[in-house]
This record gives structure tokens, sequence and C-alpha cells, in this order.
DNA sequence: CAAACAAATGTTATATTATAACGTTGAAGA
DNA sequence: TCTTCAACGTTATAATATAACATTTGTTTG
């Protein structure tokens, strides 16, 4: 998928994001939800709840699985992660500070997905539900296909 | 949502439709697919799996959750039903013979589900991904909200 | 028609994903 | 320092889905 160019820097990067923003909000940024987020952010295959359970397990945390839903709890509220529906796993927001008209391309060859916004996609979402009289309130839109590295 | 105007009617035209779709495939529309499908147009609440078991129980059928999962899957290659991933939960479909650009309206009040399909949008994915050179399969768009009836 | 085969269903067991409920700890403010 | 509340620990269980193998039923073919 080639989402990033040195995921390393793409790691720190998105965590010292996460940093700044839980500061800014005055939300408790605590050692477990920093790993979760860390082991999320490990690579651009979404992760599944059951794996990053068994990541921590080998570290400080008693880990159960509520243990990692309420860190992902935090994570989803905070912006910091999104869940894809359709696989049931997580993935790092790449544009932690900007939640609206996003969605997701799922390559079924590397399992990597990309987050991508889109205007044209937003207002012909808006259009759509103009003609439907429907008031959206959230919009899950995942395309499942094959990315370019994988072609 | 006021997705119909008469339910039975509704319910009726789906399953002569789905008839008439397995004849003209050569698929077996059995009792047990049959049953399954109408038990998902009682209404256009999107129904979940466990719940068309219970369903099932008081019938003819020795209903395990083998028994719906195949006819889901079943009804789900046909194209005579859509599953909305988001909330784990199975609609029929009401444009079967058409399974492009098609999305899902769920109002959060009344819980009904609407297929909708618009080109706009559809274009609009399309140059979301020519973008990202992305090869496309499967598209998931769930829009959660309010709908008119609801207002 | 009967044998052979394939598709559908039955049955048992278990995998996967997620939450409820209640107890304990520890950080932050009064 | 005390209190309080959010975070985390722990046990149990709910909800969703599939694997694996047996049996039945329908279809094709000799």
């Amino acid at each position: 998928m080639l989402a990033c160019q040195d995921h390393e820097v793409c790691i720190e990067s998105a965590m010292r994001e996460a940093e700044s923003i839980c500061q800014e909000k005055g939300l408790r940024f605590t050692d477990l939800r920093r790993e979760v987020l860390r082991l999320i952010w490990r690579s651009h295959v979404p992760a599944k709840a059951y794996d990053i359970l068994e990541n921590l397990k080998g570290k400080e945390w008693s880990a159960k699985p509520p243990t990692v839903y309420r860190a992902l709890d935090f994570l989803l509220e905070t912006g910091l992660v999104h869940k894809l529906d359709s696989i049931n796993a997580y993935i790092g927001r790449s544009h932690p500070r900007d939640h609206n008209g996003c969605y997701f391309l799922i390559c079924t060859d590397c399992n990597e997905a990309k987050e991508c916004c889109s205007s044209e996609l937003s207002d012909a979402i808006e259009l759509a539900w103009n003609k439907n009289s429907f008031r959206p309130k959230k919009i899950t839109l995942e395309v499942f296909g094959q990315c370019s590295a994988c072609r």
C-alpha cells in the first residue's frame, strides 16, 4: 500500500500527535492506552482486538479482554483510531484532528488499509441523503480491492 | 422510514422476485432458504442471525447456528440479501438484479434501513479510487442517522 | 430403475468478538 | 490528607460465526 516512507517515523509522528491531542483535551494518555495505540500503529494492517491482547500479555499488563476494549474505546472516542466494521479491526487515524469525510481503502492482497478524504465523496453522500431527507450522523465507508503496490 | 406502502405486498413481491431469480440461475430455493428470506423480509429493520434462528425453531427445522448461516450465505451470494457489517444484521435487497452502486441508510431511531442507489456516489467513489490507483472489488457504505419519518 | 454422486441439511463442538458487573488502585483536586 | 472518581483488574458470560463430520435428499448417469 506504500502508505508511508519510513514506518518508524510514521509511528513516532502518530504517537507525538496523540500526546499533544490528549494534552490539549486534558485526557489521560496512560501507559496502557499509549501501548495499545503503539501496537495498532505497528503496521498499516488493521489490528484485531485479540491480537492486541496477545501482544500486551508479554508485557507488564494483566491483559484480559476488557483491558483492550477499554483502551480501544478511549482511542476511538478521542479519534486516535478507527474501527473497520467490515473486518472487526482497528487502525490508527492518519489525521486525528480532522474526523470527517474520511473513508478507508483496504487491500485484499496485502491487507493494508489507507485512510482517505474526499470532498467529492462527502458532497455526493450529502446529495444522496438530501434526496432521502435523511439526517446523517455517522458514515461507514470501506472499500475493498487491490492497492497499486499489489497490482 | 416509510420504505413501502403495504408491507404484505412488499414481502410477496420480494419473494416472487427471489423465486424467479433462482429459477433463472438454476439455483435450489429450498423451503429453508425461502423461510429465512421471508423472516428477513418481515420488516425493514435488519434481522440478526440469532433472531432468525429463534424464529426458525418454532417451525419444522432443527435450527442450529449453521442452519441459519448457510441459508444466509446462499442468500448473500445470490444477491437476495445484504449484510450490514456495521451492525451485523441482514436485510432484504430491494433491487436484487442490480448489485452495484447501492448503499444503506440506517435510522438510529426506528432502526429501519433503506437501500439506495446513486450514480453521483458511484462516480465520486470511482474518482477517489483513481486518485489512489486502487482497484475496488466491494464497497461497504452504511450511513447512520435519522430518517424523515423520525424527525 | 438403481447406483453413484453432489448438494443441502443435521449435529456437535468450538472459534471469534465483545460486554456486564463488581472489586481494587492510584492520581488529582478539595 | 482525605476524598473522589477515573482507570484498571477480574470473573463471567453474551453475541456472532465457523469447522468438521454425519446424514439426508435430489440429480445424473449407467
